[in-house]
RNA sequence: GGAGGGGUACCAAAGCGGUCAAAUGGGGCGGGCUGUAAACCCGUUGACUUCGGUCUUCGAAAGUUCGAAUCUUUCCCCCUCCA
């Protein structure tokens, strides 16, 4: 297993099971495979949480592999019941072409579109899953799984030991992603399909049904959920939740996001999240005797791989004005005022509700009182502070909230 | 279908007629210390406010009372046990 995509994979730490890694990896060393995962179509962007699906199918393309993704807008349609306690929203058929659209953003921009041999290709299940005939399905599909095994399955399980109730639509799920293994086997070629780790069942199910239809081998791999060293769930910070789109989360925050993670975390992202080689990791992590410049690395390069390299520069220059130099960076987010309102006085406090870095007039006047905001790097202190003319130096004047936030107030 | 227990703020959980915007813990936010880290310590955590207060909140609705998260009725939901 040398110098290979399992290999390296496995070094990575992208492994959690496999169904058969022997045999896999003397397939994929011998010839391209194409492999898929899924992606669920709930929102209109994927977060970290994805991410390190996204390097697994970078890491495909690397070592001569084809990925498939498959952008669930079929089953985003019935809701995995998988490690849920509730049934998910149900979302419009409009909503989540929407979401497909804009999730397959990320890709474009993740992905390696010039080589023709590992070119990505994109599904959508609905194509198929809509089509279907329920009594055919039933006939065809259905009568090769049995509600015996179905029950021993975790989703499911899980749900009925906890008295959940477990919709016969959800219940209906694990069958319509094995089903697509099974169209995507035949359409594609595809052998291989790749999941986090709740994913293993379903995966399974689509491997048995591909051996007793086709009676060809196929193989599930999954990867390892990820934990962090707090015991925090990974992905979440002061501005909610870590999304790959750029106009749900900015390239900025996302740069802070990989700055500001915890020194025990730090090499284990920067196998996951960037593409250095293991063993330059390895002794850049060994030589390094200043943490935070592993930070800064893994801040560019997972920003790089989603953004590119020169918003990812950008980046850090905005965090080494802001941070380092303390001064104004010219790309913090804006706030704009209009010059006529400046010069009436505008209220500190309303001017930072209405623009979303408080949600009520409230926190911004406990923030003030509790001396978390500053103007220009000086404490306000006066909940009545208002903004005028003076405080501003040609037209720019900069807000703090805490020691991370910070904005650019311009008069336009 | 029968018997019991319960629904309280972001979460968990106390309160069981006025002193309750509601104990306590977790989480969040801010401050201190530091390295934009962790740990620790302190403060804060419904909204609006002319800072005097005012308004909305304890599953939903109606009622008793000067006064309800707390009592009554109906409804909805959840849990445990029995059939």
């Amino acid at each position: 297993m040398k110098n290979k995509f399992l290999a390296e994979m496995q070094s990575r730490g992208y492994i959690s099971q496999c169904t058969d890694i022997e045999k896999l990896n003397e397939i994929s060393n011998k010839k391209s495979i194409s492999g898929y995962i899924g992606f669920d179509c709930t929102a209109s962007s994927l977060h970290v949480g994805s991410l390190l699906q996204i390097m697994i199918l970078k890491l495909m393309q690397k070592h001569g592999h084809r990925p498939i993704v498959l952008l669930g807008g079929g089953t985003t349609l019935i809701g995995d019941p998988s490690g849920k306690d509730s049934t998910r929203k149900i979302l419009k058929q409009m909503e989540i072409n929407k979401n497909i659209k804009s999730i397959k953003k990320v890709f474009k921009k993740v992905l390696d579109f010039s080589n023709n041999k590992t070119r990505p290709i994109f599904v959508d299940n609905s194509h198929w899953l809509t089509k279907l005939k329920y009594i055919q399905f039933l006939r065809d599909i259905g009568s090769y799984f049995t509600i015996n095994k179905m029950l021993t399955f975790d989703s499911v399980k899980l749900r009925l030991e906890r008295e959940q109730s477990l919709s016969y639509m959800e219940f209906n799920y694990m069958i319509l992603q094995a089903y697509d293994f099974y169209q995507l086997f035949k359409k594609e070629n595809c052998i291989l399909q790749i999941g986090g780790s709740d994913q293993w069942g379903n995966i399974i199910n689509g491997i048995d049904l591909i051996r007793r239809i086709l009676k060809k081998e196929s193989f599930g791999l999954t990867s390892p959920l990820i934990t962090l060293a707090s015991g925090a769930k990974m992905g979440k910070t002061e501005k909610g939740a870590v999304w790959l789109n750029e106009k749900l989360f900015s390239v900025y925050d996302y740069w802070q996001f990989w700055r500001n993670v915890d020194d025990r975390d730090v090499k284990k992202f920067l196998y996951f999240f960037t593409e250095i080689e293991y063993e330059k990791i390895n002794t850049l992590c060994e030589k390094e005797e200043n943490i935070n410049n592993l930070k800064i690395l893994l801040a560019n390069q997972a920003t790089s791989i989603l953004h590119g390299k020169s918003a990812a520069k950008k980046a850090q220059k905005t965090a080494k004005e802001t941070f380092e130099d303390k001064s104004l960076s010219l790309n913090l987010p804006e706030i704009k005022v209009n010059s006529e309102e400046v010069k009436k006085g505008i209220s500190l406090i309303d001017l930072l509700s209405v623009n979303g870095v408080m949600s009520s007039k409230s926190e911004a006047r406990r923030a003030i009182l509790n001396n978390g905001l500053k103007i220009n790097d000086k404490l306000v202190g006066d909940i009545k502070r208002t903004l005028k003319s003076e405080d501003f130096e040609e037209k720019i004047l900069k807000i703090s909230y805490g020691k991370k936030k910070h904005y650019k107030v311009k008069i336009i």
